[in-house]
DNA sequence: TATGAATGAGCTTTCATTCAT
DNA sequence: AATGAATGAAAGCTCATTCAT
């Protein structure tokens, strides 16, 4: 029969190449899966169960792709981070001065917050880590973190900044776009780039130099010179 | 002798306020090293037994001040709750247009979130409750929401904060104060009336209207209106 | 005043005989209340509290009138034994022959069977007891059943009642009786003396010999001369 | 080979039946070393480590069987009903008169009560079960009742029956029968069938209708009419 | 005599993880 | 690669019992 010759002549092994693509689909299926419950429901209350029945497979097949629970979740994690610099990465590598530089980053953290991975980062907690890939996510947080204090501090220094404390600044902008994660959702009244384009508005438009006055921002520029 | 004849006129029933207070105390310590965990370790990482050995008593012992471990997480919200509730009530109790209003609140509510209590309401995941008590918090976070929404759409319609979008305000107000819980420490460089003297004015620099000019604020006239 | 001077009169103690009096009143009613809800609920479902509560006193309290949970359990026991065997002890003394003091015996255990005392040996399970007590109980059961046996015996062999196997009679004796535990209650369309009636009649209908015939009769004879 | 060849055309699901009759095997035996257990040292004596430790399997293991204690319990009264109904089908398909049929009845009660799964039902208490799972229990108690009462209606229509109270002797009949369970032994003096056959000649031998005469039958064929 | 508080022992249940197939 | 079965560890909760007052 064809049919049978056909399939004869099929090599009998999957090709390399094909097989370790299935793989990786398929351990990209379990992270989403996984992030999917765990911002519903809370890491602990997730069981590797719901997880498996999620995707139509057994609680152990998931041992195939991850070591464990925790590991799933640092790839969470760690697929979330690498959204936040890649997009980070595009901003800082642009020309403009600092405020320009520092709404670039609102507008990419409030974008990449609005996808699960991304708003993974915040929502989930850390503590579940062991102390390992804890240190790795904290670390990825904190450059973040500096990412934001940078800019202000640069944008300070160029004086498309007034003065102001970097550090409680980068608190209160980096605050208001994790709280994004909160309450968004995808099909709800406001896009994500809606989001993206009032946050940056808003949280910069207090912070615009209006003229250069020698004043106030003699006050910070020591602290930004400190820091840079 | 004095003291047997002030002993005789003495109340029966100071005993038994003696017993209540200390019962009341040690219900108190129970929440307050409940709490105390909770944040450094979260609820579910979180043991029964862990939280009397931090007291000196043994597990079943908890069972005499709270029904069950849910309980004591519903204790916390609950007089997390009671701290947002009494300084909201102060503020908008106070005479001022919206704007200086909505300062107070900001005020207030980082204030109040420096505390463990506070800080509870924001950082403790209330999908661990019974669907009743996540009801409850629910509401209560809901009316901290309304509490700054109305004062945003006050000032506007009094004309103390420029036009904008009361919802998209608020979140970004509430997100960016809600981050305080994640990094202040009480004895860190930061005092909670620095940052909430701070954040007040950052939060609201922007909104201030600087005059009265028609185009834009009549964008967002209706809104306030509907929703006053 | 004279209230004063007549309670002044009266002796601080209450007498000795009307403490113990109190004190049995109380013993009593922990029993009985015990003994109500063990029926109702079963022995384990029934918590110290639970009975305790239903006297209007709290748990401890009950420590003053039993060593623990099994001596209230075999407080009930105990009670329901003195029933039957003060109700047996009256039949055995009558006059009659088998057959008859069958039918008292049958008469007597349905009438203390249908009081809570009395049910509770049947109906609460014996093996919650220590080995000792747990004895003591058997012991009495088996006294019981002896005592059913003994007339039958008796019956066969004075020609009262027709030829049969005392033990299995009576077990079947027994068990109808017991069964009543499980159906009977106070105010129920059966009154406890209709039944008792009824089961005296309906169970020896069968054993009563017809006519003094030589066959059957000789069959169980040896046993009832070696069993008597 | 016809060996190769015999298995190329076995069907591929012979492993799952293989699977699933060994997992029934094992739901059985936990089934069986549980109500062993049960009957012999309770429900609340018995421990879920007892029952594993009987089966060489550790308590968690338990589950993959059951939901939970409970639900071994109504799986031991579950196969306990199914006995009775199964035995008392044969029966009332049977041809014969009431008392025939009361006495097939009897017999088949006495076999089944000697089997553990038949001890079961009326010597475990429903009143560990949830409500519903209670309710299912007890109303196969109610058809068994009900099936004893019909024949005794049955047989005095019928005029093979004398005259009685056919709940009565419902009540005493079930009782005597079930009081079986509680000295039957299965290596005892007695066994089943001897049981059987003298409790279905004792209970019903002061019932069988001598002659018919109308004086106290009519007493309760209005009863029988009313009831059948 | 009675109480509030505390304890120790024990139980059922859950779940991540492992292993033989 | 995937499964069913089993396990170890641990958690929350209950309750009889004790003790200081």
């Amino acid at each position: 029969m064809e049919g049978a010759q056909a399939k004869a002549v099929e090599p009998p092994w999957i090709p390399f190449e094909d097989r370790r693509r299935a793989r990786d689909q398929k351990h990209d299926a379990v992270l989403r899966m996984a992030l999917k419950l765990f911002l519903e429901q809370g890491y602990h209350r997730t069981t590797l169960s719901e997880i498996a029945a999620g995707l139509n497979i057994t609680k152990p097949a998931l041992y195939n792709y991850f070591r464990g629970k925790e590991e799933i979740l640092v790839g969470c994690f760690s697929q979330g981070q690498d959204l936040y610099e890649a997009s980070f990465a595009a901003v800082e590598n642009d020309a403009g001065n600092g405020l320009k530089k520092l709404r670039g980053l609102i507008r990419a953290y409030a974008s990449v917050i609005a996808s699960d991975f991304g708003a993974c980062v915040t929502r989930l907690d850390d503590r579940e880590l062991s102390p390992d890939a804890r240190a790795v996510v904290r670390g990825a947080k904190r450059r973040i973190n500096a990412a934001f204090r940078q800019q202000i501090t640069a944008g300070i220094a160029d004086g498309s900044i007034k003065s102001c404390d970097p550090k409680l600044t980068t608190f209160l902008i980096a605050g208001a776009l994790n709280g994004i994660g909160a309450w968004y959702r995808p099909n709800g009244a406001l896009s994500a780039e809606t989001i993206a384009e009032e946050f940056a508005a808003r949280l910069t438009e207090g912070l615009a130099a209006r003229q250069p006055t020698g004043g106030d921002r003699r006050k910070y520029r020591r602290v930004a010179a400190r820091r840079a």
